[in-house]
RNA sequence: GCGGGCAUGGCGGAACUGGCAGACGCGCUAGACUUAGGAUCUAGUGGAUUCUUCCGUGGAGGUUCAAAUCCUCUUGCCCGCACCA
């Protein structure tokens, strides 16, 4: 009989689903395993990178119920989001509507891929017995003091029509739509995420499984620096101002100060000198320009003397105080001490505009002088030039001069950190709506917990103007203070969806809990998740506020545990020609052909083989149909071994049932390690594919029952994972009742892989002359002896002097000889 | 500029702690079966070659009996951050 794929999925797909094959409850006799991989935004159709991503994840959760773990496998639906709304101008479909019937397809497409989830535990977003609870979080947060109101310069993009995150800016452009990001000074809402700032570095080593490259990102992004703010004081006005620095070593070694240009200080301390008009005009050029191009390291350096002078603190040394482009204003407190001699930025600055050099760190082998130098002095040395610190190590003076500072009342050793608050207001409509209210009288007044969900109203008007549809939609806007009882207006912001995917994790430990986000019971008996699997795009941005909300949730009490993924892999991208596939590009390869052609067993395996999951991975037409061939192979081999169960004409052979026996053993081994351990599945899959190869050979050989029902089974089962339909069917073929996929993942005997003969290699001078058979358990000095008397070897041998010999047992001779 | 990754046949990729480079698959070549096959099966397939060797893991050195693997330098590509004080 043919492989007929379309029958065979079709068949067990419904099967799985009628018999809840995957359903899954708590179960304290097992070790759980949560598997989970990152559910997607319901654009309507799944691409390649989806089904790579889920059928990673399938052999994982499937593997690891075969292996005796209670598997929890959900999925959802990122489902809030932009493109619904912009659908929803487009074609004048109501956002809700447009999702939906995204999900209904993509739901579909998943079950074709015959992905062993949970359906029942399915989760949506947008939903409100959802989004109930993602507001029920903001007021979790809010009352924790987490989530506050501030005005602020904050990322616009006008595609989007909306603020955004810092994280959801990439190089000054829109993560999503890559428009330019302007700024805006606005009142937004935020969440408090530099608290955690530190724990969120530190707890990176408690991630073990996680790849180093993420954690290095992390670590990058919240961008922690150790150093001493100290404030120099403004001469004439006495106006303190804050500096920043990391190398309070150099602190006489100043020679002017730098503000940035929005620094209200610019503008008192220029007031009422003859440079007051020239620094307006500086402050006006700076902000026609956009945030990217003033603050690209390319972009020249360029400042204006503000017509005031500073005192430094340690010396009472009179300096000038400049403002430049290349100052950001919201890093540190918007001013530094420039000190040309031991900085490239400064010494830049200095030479272009003729300020003073000064030299108070010199090298340990040589003198530098200020005169001839041509870049910064940024390396260690001893301190010169610089009171009673002279001589001092400057690494250690770091800590010194930070020390007598902070006695002196002239400084604070400080820790600043590149991470800001989390921006989580968003001017759309498809969002859960911000639970607030504002009140005439009593001002912000957080939704009673009983008045959850605010429900976003279904009758609304889209069009883009910068602020939330919402907006115009009185029956929402308008409303009762819950204090006072008095008129009050709605928040008609929107909360970013990175907030509704923060927390989806522990949904699916209760989704249906009407009272709670979760029970304390299941979540504690689910979490952390044991295997996160996505892409690396959101190495930041989901996984950081992720960890967040773990640690905000776990100070409420709400959670236990300190990470909430505890295993992380980031799958490399699929690629066609070289290229990330891709509309624009058109070489998109739609898996909906690739399954209606060929199958969802032959498209996960193809994906899986071709290459390791964290790699990037190059789509060829030609792999798919090796996939296929490979698995119209098994086919054939199990229907000829099956057929020949039974006649067992001729004795069978002893050497032929031994050596399949150790290729079913070896190939256990081999598969079992290759998941367990590395995530191999493309190694895993060769070596099947070996065993079917060795199989094949000895069809027409004498092998006797036991051990063809033996190595046919473990093929079945080791390829489950990979291939879940053509699998089952050949097993209900074989004559097996219960489904494969509940069967026992297989042992190997070490036993049996044992070989009598094995083949050794002899090489002289590092290179192999000669291979010779020799029994298992030959000593090292046979193994010489063998070696030395090999006629290949001899022959080589013939001029040269022994010079000695190295022998590692059961593997090589090496000859060294002159 | 800083941080990280990668580089192996015609192609995707193997080679775990240094020990047979190129597993497995694709492609290609030949043969078998066949009316025919772009199906299937079998065999071969890194390059050069005086058929015996030689050369081969981006490049140049080094350590070692032995290096794709370890060290130093270097080139190219990819990713993240980017005047972070």
């Amino acid at each position: 009989m043919k492989y007929d794929f379309k029958m065979i999925e079709q068949k067990w797909q419904k099967k799985w689903e009628t018999e809840k094959l995957y359903k899954v409850t708590e179960d304290s006799s097992k070790p759980k395993y949560y598997c989970l991989e990152m559910f997607p935004y319901p654009s309507g159709k799944l691409h390649m990178g989806h089904v790579r991503n889920y059928s990673i994840g399938d052999v994982v959760a499937r593997y690891k119920k075969m292996a005796g773990y209670n598997v929890l496998h959900p999925m959802g639906w990122d489902a809030f989001g932009l493109p619904a709304e912009n659908a929803a101008i487009l074609h004048k479909l109501h956002p809700s509507k447009w999702t939906r019937e995204n999900i209904s397809n993509m739901r579909d497409q998943l079950k074709q891929l015959g992905l062993s989830y949970d359906w029942d535990r399915e989760i949506t977003t947008c939903e409100p017995d959802y989004y109930k609870w993602t507001q029920w979080f903001f007021l979790k947060l809010y009352e924790r003091g987490l989530a506050y109101r501030k005005r602020s310069m904050v990322n616009w993009c006008p595609s989007c029509a909306t603020v955004l995150a810092n994280e959801q800016v990439k190089e000054g452009r829109c993560d999503r739509c890559s428009a330019e990001i302007e700024k805006k000074e606005l009142e937004q809402w935020f969440f408090k995420i530099t608290n955690y700032a530190d724990r969120l570095l530190q707890d990176l080593k408690k991630l073990p499984g996680w790849p180093e490259k993420v954690k290095l990102m992390q670590e990058n992004w919240i961008g922690r620096s150790e150093g001493v703010e100290l404030s120099f004081t403004a001469e004439k006005t006495k106006d303190e101002i804050a500096v920043f620095t990391t190398r309070p070593d150099t602190i006489y070694g100043v020679s002017y100060l730098v503000l940035a240009p929005e620094h209200p200080l610019v503008e008192k301390l220029s007031k009422g000198t003859r440079q007051e008009q020239a620094v307006k005009d500086f402050k006006k050029k700076m902000q026609k320009l956009n945030e990217i191009t003033r603050t690209s390291t390319e972009t020249e350096k360029e400042g204006l003397f503000i017509g005031a002078y500073a005192i430094n603190p340690i010396n009472k040394e009179r300096i000038p105080i400049w403002t430049a482009n290349y100052v950001l204003m919201d890093y540190g407190s918007g001013a530094v001490m420039g000190v040309p001699a031991h900085d490239q930025r400064d010494f830049e600055f200095a030479k272009k505009y003729g300020l003073d050099i000064k030299v108070v760190i010199s090298p340990k082998d040589r003198s530098i002088n200020s005169q001839n130098m041509t870049q910064a002095y940024e390396d260690n040395g001893f301190l010169i030039n610089s009171d009673k610190f002279n001589g001092l190590d400057n690494e250690k003076a770091i800590k010194v001069i930070g020390d007598y500072m902070e006695k002196a009342k002239i400084g604070n050793v400080k820790v600043n950190y590149k991470l800001r608050d989390w921006l989580i207001s968003r001017q759309r409509y498809w969002g859960a709506p911000i639970p607030i209210i504002y009140c005439e009288k009593c001002g912000i007044v957080p939704i009673p917990e009983e008045d959850l969900p605010v429900m976003l109203p279904s009758d609304i008007e889209f069009n883009p103007k910068g602020t939330s549809p919402l907006l115009y939609c009185d029956e929402f806007l308008k409303t009762k203070c819950p204090n006072c009882g008095g008129p009050a207006k709605r928040e008609t912001d929107t909360m970013d969806t990175f907030m509704c995917s923060s927390w989806y994790f522990y949904r699916y430990t209760d989704p249906k809990n009407t009272k709670q986000p979760f029970s304390e019971d299941k979540v504690n008996y689910w979490m952390p998740v044991d295997q996160y699997i996505g892409g690396v795009e959101h190495a930041i941005l989901h996984l950081m506020y992720s960890r967040f909300f773990n640690k905000v949730l776990k100070d409420a009490g709400l959670v236990k545990t300190d990470e909430p993924f505890k295993n992380l892999l980031t799958q490399g991208m699929v690629l066609k020609d070289g290229l990330k596939m891709s509309k624009s590009v058109g070489n998109v390869v739609s898996p909906e052909e690739i399954i209606e052609k060929y199958g969802a067993d032959t498209a996960r395996v193809f994906i899986l083989f071709a290459a390791p999951p964290d790699k990037d991975l190059e789509w060829s037409d030609k792999g798919v149909e090796g996939a296929y061939r490979f698995l119209q192979r098994v086919w054939r081999l199990v229907e000829q071994l099956d057929d020949k169960r039974s006649d067992n004409n001729g004795k069978p052979c002893e050497e032929v049932d031994r050596e399949v026996r150790r290729v079913t053993h070896k190939t256990i081994k081999k598969v079992t390690e290759d998941i367990e351990e590395r995530f191999n599945f493309n190694t895993a899959i060769s070596a099947i594919m070996e065993m079917v190869n060795v199989l094949y050979a000895s069809i027409d050989k004498n092998i006797s029952k036991v051990v063809k029902t033996e190595a046919l089974e473990n093929l079945l089962i080791l390829l489950s994972p990979f291939a879940p339909h053509i699998t089952e069917e050949l097993w209900e073929r074989i004559g097996k009742t219960q489904s494969i996929h509940l069967m026992p993942w297989p042992e190997y005997d070490e036993e049996v892989l044992i070989e009598d003969e094995i083949e050794i290699v002899i090489q002289v001078n590092g290179k192999v002359r000669s291979r010779i058979n020799v029994q298992r358990n030959i000593g090292k000095q046979d193994m010489e002896q063998m070696a030395l008397s090999d006629d290949k070897v001899k022959d080589f041998l013939k001029d040269m002097k022994i010079v000695k010999t190295i022998v590692i047992p059961g593997k090589l001779v090496n000859i060294v000889a002159k």
